[in-house]
DNA sequence: CTTCCAAACTAAACCGATATAGTCAAGACC
DNA sequence: GGTCTTGACTATATCGGTTTAGTTTGGAAG
């Protein structure tokens, strides 16, 4: 800036010292609460401190004890899938509790591939920016665990459930109890041909909710029920669904992974022109106001996704401060949230 | 840690200058492309950086040259609303983009009100934790920007028009405009009793889009069109237009700041037997998936919320490094996206 | 009246980079 | 041959904290 201002000047330590008459030390005991300075004293220096307002300088103080102050977190998702995602704000959300009154900062970034990932990671932990991360969307022989541990990087990973690796420990939802939620609920109504529209194959979840699906299936003796693999996308959703609807024996109720999946496949079930839930019953495993705001809305688990970001940050603070491994932590179980997609099964079934 | 790991040692510039045999500077010079060092010197310590892996830490060079190397972007939103945005996601995703070869990170933190952002930008500036800020929805007589100036932070705020303030530059859209389309694409379908249902009056594109609106319609002879206050919450808009179609000449056109608002209202007057559009057309000024797989979805304003993250960052970036104020800057026009939620008034109106 | 100890400090090193002032040798120039 | 200049470095200060090793002082104990 060229003209003068009146900005206020951003403080030292070394001014205060000066202003107090004591030294630098000194003023460092007495504004951390340490001893070696007398009550007196400390509070003459607090008081110069709040006076001058003055803030720690989170660079230097980083420099001096080899801490950051920050965690990270990176995102991989595509721009466009972003803005449609209900659970990365509320998680984030989540974080954001975890960590007030901790004095840590969230260091944040958006990306569009694990390699894109785990460079932030290298980059992120080589130039000290941050101490731990949270992972998200745990995969099936994940690479960036591998990274993670060896870079030593503190880490916690959000999951469905507990990791294999114990270095990094996870905090986690039964995945396997919520599918076989869904199938008994539906077996409940009288469904008997039942289908899964999963997610991406490469999602550690997306396994563990398939195997369950095919044995709960099994278990209850529903033959005709299968899994088939669709991507995130609407319309990727409504083209599997489509198709699964043109067949003879056609299901009798469809389960989707996510919000939007189970939105774009109402839509495109409605303009087959069958009735949900008269003809076809429609549930989610994930809740949100896009299912909430269908029509009709659609039965869905509803998971405190809030709480589990919070949970995952507290951990990992934990884990950054013990500098050992913590254990893996369940978190709450998702509740059904019965709304009108869901039905009886059709007589005719 | 307390077992022995092969984690990689984060190389120092001092290690480097050992094994290379020069000083620290002559490293330093080397690494940074700096004059003072010969060709061979310089290729045989980048190599000698390669190998090691070195990067360099982000608060020992921060502290040198008082310079943060990262933005903030503070958003006031509560746990529950955020979870529903679309905005900000996408926003997050353009800001992400424009940041993408600077070298620069971002820095966000979640609050529940205006206070608990301006105390973040204070703690921010003083610790030195970012260079400059991105801020968002501008209020009426916003008491942030002189929070922002007072400080000296460099910013730049998303916006619905020019800065009033030199000295934060905006990056804005012309909400006029945008009001202004919906309201002749409305008039030309045949309506003639428009409502505008808006968001929180303390919101400056609240009070730009209301008082266009009263300008258009009264411009255009609408005479009986008039625009309500809602909060952003899906209940809120649904009860606000429960009252509208309740009255005796009802409104045959509704208008909805977000997408959620337009949403829950559709639902609210689908359940009192109106259709849509035959009875009563809606329209959004935001474009999102959510409208977008609404039955029917819904017509609105499309924005490239991306791009406006993008240019955000890239302005403030600028501002940062200029030192010197930069100019306002307008942002790209939205486009209107007709679906079926709007269509020709009916003719009892 | 020493001697010892603890409390309350001060002085200085340190973290890892950048920036600046010097040093030194080789070559140019008069 | 002596002075200048330049390139290629080295040594050291610096940023703003924290931390460790002293130092001083007052009072208690012997």
């Amino acid at each position: 800036m060229i003209l003068a201002m009146n900005h206020p000047k951003r403080a030292t330590i070394s001014e205060i010292a000066a202003r107090a008459g004591v030294s630098k030390g000194a003023v460092s005991f007495a504004l951390n609460g340490r001893p070696g300075v007398s009550e007196e004293t400390r509070t003459r220096v607090q008081a110069i401190a709040d006076e001058l307002n003055w803030k720690p300088n989170r660079a230097a103080r980083a420099l001096g004890q080899s801490q950051a102050g920050a965690i990270g977190f990176v995102l991989n998702r595509s721009a466009r899938i972003l803005g449609t995602e209900t659970f990365f704000p509320q998680l984030l959300s989540g974080m954001q509790l975890g960590l007030t009154g901790s004095h840590t900062a969230l260091h944040m970034m958006v990306v569009g591939s694990v390699e894109e990932e785990m460079e932030a990671y290298r980059e992120w932990w080589q130039s000290r920016i941050v101490d731990g991360v949270i992972m998200v969307d745990p995969r099936v022989d994940d690479p960036r665990l591998e990274v993670l541990e060896h870079l030593g990087l503190p880490a916690v990973q959000v999951a469905g459930h507990p990791s294999q690796t114990a270095a990094i420990p996870a905090v986690w939802a039964d995945d396997r109890a919520a599918t076989d939620t869904l199938v008994r609920y539906l077996h409940g109504l009288g469904h008997r041909r039942i289908a899964y529209v999963a997610g991406p194959e490469e999602l550690e979840h997306t396994q563990l909710r398939r195997q369950e699906f095919s044995a709960s299936a099994e278990a209850l003796g529903l033959d005709a029920s299968q899994s088939v693999i669709s991507g995130y996308e609407a319309d990727d959703a409504a083209r599997v669904t489509r198709e699964l609807l043109g067949r003879s024996a056609r299901p009798t109720a469809v389960m989707y992974d996510t919000d939007v999946m189970a939105m774009a496949s109402l839509r495109a079930a409605q303009g087959l022109g069958l009735r949900v839930p008269d003809e076809l019953s429609i549930v989610s495993f994930e809740d949100s106001l896009l299912v909430q705001l269908g029509n009709p809305p659609i039965t869905s688990l509803t998971r405190d996704t809030v709480a589990f970001g919070t949970l995952a940050v507290k951990t990992l603070l934990e884990h950054i401060a013990a500098e050992t491994s913590v254990p893996s932590i369940e978190g709450a179980q998702p509740r059904l949230s019965i709304r009108e997609s869901s039905g009886p099964a059709p007589p005719s079934s």
